[in-house]
DNA sequence: ATAAACTCTGGAGTTCGCGA
DNA sequence: TCGCGAACTCCAGAGTTTAT
């Protein structure tokens, strides 16, 4: 940890010149920059990921020139493509935990529709055959998607649901305050249901009381407690809840993401 | 003079562990 | 299980420095 080995640093080696180049490069003796690794041999192959085909690393085989055997190179092409394999198979992986878990969301959109994850990988489509990839979806912004046209991505707890923008639907929030708070949504023809802790829907509450104007974290902390001493507390509450809800809560300020309709019912008194 | 690069800072998000 | 907060990371914007 620490070592540099960069082409920069220690001139023409094979780390370096593999990352350098992203291509596999093997060096014998004096074909490395520096004196001191002239008794070396060193075969490097780049590691590629899968998905991306960023550049991650390198897997590199040293030793003393004499020892070079010919199997060296193909054994850290081996290993490279182990790794790069093994990375793919938990891409796979990720594809298919997103494609159970939020299926029935896409099943359920009514219309032309994919499920994808952070970086535009498809793990489902409905209405439409995608290739294996669209652009990666970011919070807000439209989307040009071959076959559906402009999209409006929509963070799901897990993924992005993505459908042309002009069928994004609007979502509806009831809160039924109470011991075990409970909260129905509803987006289009898709609806379920979720326990709330009292913490959490008083959160809501308070959004909602806000408007689109939105709360400070302070602002927030001052509603819920009445003082503006528990910052790290609303900044945490927040981020489960998100993680709970996904894009219903917007931040910079805390809202109620636009297009959420939030009611509340029973009229108890929760979280200050 | 201007743009690019770098640094600093504060707000926000996340994870983890503790106590009730 | 829930509420809380410490400790960390991340990010964006402002300010500063450097290169052209």
């Amino acid at each position: 940890e620490g070592a540099d080995w960069t082409e920069t640093r220690v001139g023409t080696n094979a780390i370096g010149t593999a990352l350098a180049e992203a291509a596999p490069v093997e060096l014998l003796a004096g074909e490395h920059f520096e004196q001191g690794q002239h008794p070396w041999y060193c075969t490097a192959s780049p590691v590629h990921d899968p998905r991306t085909g960023d550049l991650l690393g390198v897997i590199d085989v040293s030793g003393p020139a004499l020892t070079l055997h010919p199997a060296i190179g193909a054994l850290v092409e081996t290993g490279r493509r182990l790794a790069e394999s093994e990375l793919w198979r938990h891409h796979q992986q990720g594809l298919d935990r997103l494609r159970r878990t939020a299926e029935p969301v896409v099943a359920g959109a009514g219309g032309p529709a994919l499920l994808v994850d952070d970086d535009g990988w498809v793990a489902h489509s409905a209405g439409i055959v995608p290739g294996a990839r669209i652009a990666a979806p970011v919070e807000g912004r439209i989307l040009a998607v071959p076959g559906l046209g402009a999209c409006l991505p929509e963070r799901l707890t897990e993924g992005w649901l993505v459908r042309p923008a002009d069928t994004a639907r609007r979502v509806r929030l009831d809160l039924e305050l109470g011991h075990a708070p409970l909260l129905r949504m509803r987006s289009g023809d898709v609806g379920w249901v979720r326990t709330v802790t009292p913490r959490h829907a008083g959160i809501l509450v308070q959004l909602r009381t806000a408007g689109p104007a939105g709360l400070s974290a302070e602002a927030l902390s001052r509603a819920l407690y009445g003082d503006a001493e528990h910052l790290v507390t609303v900044r945490a509450e927040v981020s489960r809840l998100r993680r709970l809800l996904g894009a219903i809560v917007d931040t910079r300020p805390y809202r109620l993401a636009a297009g959420v309709d939030l009611s509340v019912h029973k009229g108890l008194e929760v979280g200050g």
